[in-house]
DNA sequence: GCCTGTGAAGCTATTCACAGCT
DNA sequence: AGCTGTGAATAGCTTCACAGGC
């Protein structure tokens, strides 16, 4: 089967679109028409037209597209074969805060292990994930086969951090650090940037 | 003075540009290259110079651009003319996490006040800001003109705090909830989604 | 009649190619 | 020789317009 590659808007609006489509399994609802998941999702019907053709998805002129049927459909387009590991390095209060976010709330998105170096965090245990000592973290990301990684760690920390996750074989990482991290090509990095995205409201909000 | 608006992605890289230039001050360099900048942006140096025309900002051929100079012609470019106040909404680890962050940080975007119900947290006093109830949201953002909100409460009530926040005047929303606010067209959303990330991360690194 | 599916057009952003300067 | 500035070309994404079906 021809997995094509999504491109990135796209696969963003998708997350979207399933998650809004959960929502409507758990009230019942069977179906939902185009214009009913643009609204929910803020965007056009021809766009969420587009987007179903995208991932080859067909629903009816009736009723629109099917709920179930849809959910299963973009997570296969989404999940891989294996789930997704991952880890996450620095326990300050950002990422206390997404350990205890993610306990038990996404199924196929695993977060296996924690690190850091604070002897008084070491070992303790965190939205039901264990804190390890960061000299651990490339024996635990291979025997776990983690593949993807958040850096929650201070900003002058974080690309050393980066640099023992790409030679541990981490494939993606979620970085909160402020500033762009020096990886190889193959390496996949999502920015959270929160500074700049208050500076852009700030810019565009007069 | 012609203010034209910038685009969206331009902006998101003067914000870049400027931190970077802001670490080069620190360090003493007095001049940088497009590709000086762009190698520290993960960017082609033809964008930074595409960037650079876009606010009319104009180097020499033989030192690059002028780092001073350039650091205060994207700041004029990004501030506007009165301090841009903020307030959050829902202290919980990730609404600590970004008080305690931004404690003293960032000189312009000032952190004014913060929101939440439980009584344990009114009048508690984190990273230099104090906590006060939800019922004094509309009078405290009307008094401290603050335009910039961030809400960092629970999904459930997101959409809520979110319909009296534009009822107290606030301009611009940076939101941590993983749903589609709904507000009038003129208010500003940035969405923070984390999970969504992790699942692109998830689907493109295969 | 209102829905979906879809090629075409339009728009935005990035990259190319090169002129001019020092 | 190597840099900046910049119009032209390309690529990527969104919107338009309409054909076809229930």
């Amino acid at each position: 089967m021809a997995q094509v590659s999504i491109p990135k808007p796209i696969v963003e609006r998708l997350v979207l679109y399933k998650r809004i489509l959960q929502n409507l399994q758990r009230q019942g609802v069977p179906h939902i028409h185009s214009h009913g998941l643009a609204a929910q999702a803020n965007n056009s019907a021809v766009q969420v037209r587009h987007d179903m053709m995208t991932i080859s998805y067909t629903g009816t002129a009736r009723k629109g597209y099917d709920v179930n049927d849809l959910v299963k459909r973009i997570e296969m387009m989404l999940r891989g074969e294996h789930p997704n590991r991952m880890i996450l390095t620095g326990i300050g209060n950002l990422g206390r805060a997404i350990l205890t976010y993610f306990s038990a709330k996404h199924p196929y998105l695993e977060l296996v292990a924690a690190f850091d170096d604070d002897p008084g965090k070491v070992n303790r245990v965190t939205g039901g994930c264990r804190c390890f000592p960061m000299k651990d973290m490339h024996r635990i990301i291979t025997e776990q086969d983690a593949r993807i990684a958040i850096i929650t760690v201070p900003e002058r920390s974080a690309q050393h951090v980066a640099d023992v996750l790409v030679e541990a074989g981490i494939k993606s990482i979620l970085n909160f650090a402020p500033l762009p991290l020096n990886v190889p090509d193959h390496i996949i990095v999502e920015q959270v940037d929160i500074t700049m995205k208050l500076e852009k409201l700030a810019y565009f909000s007069k």
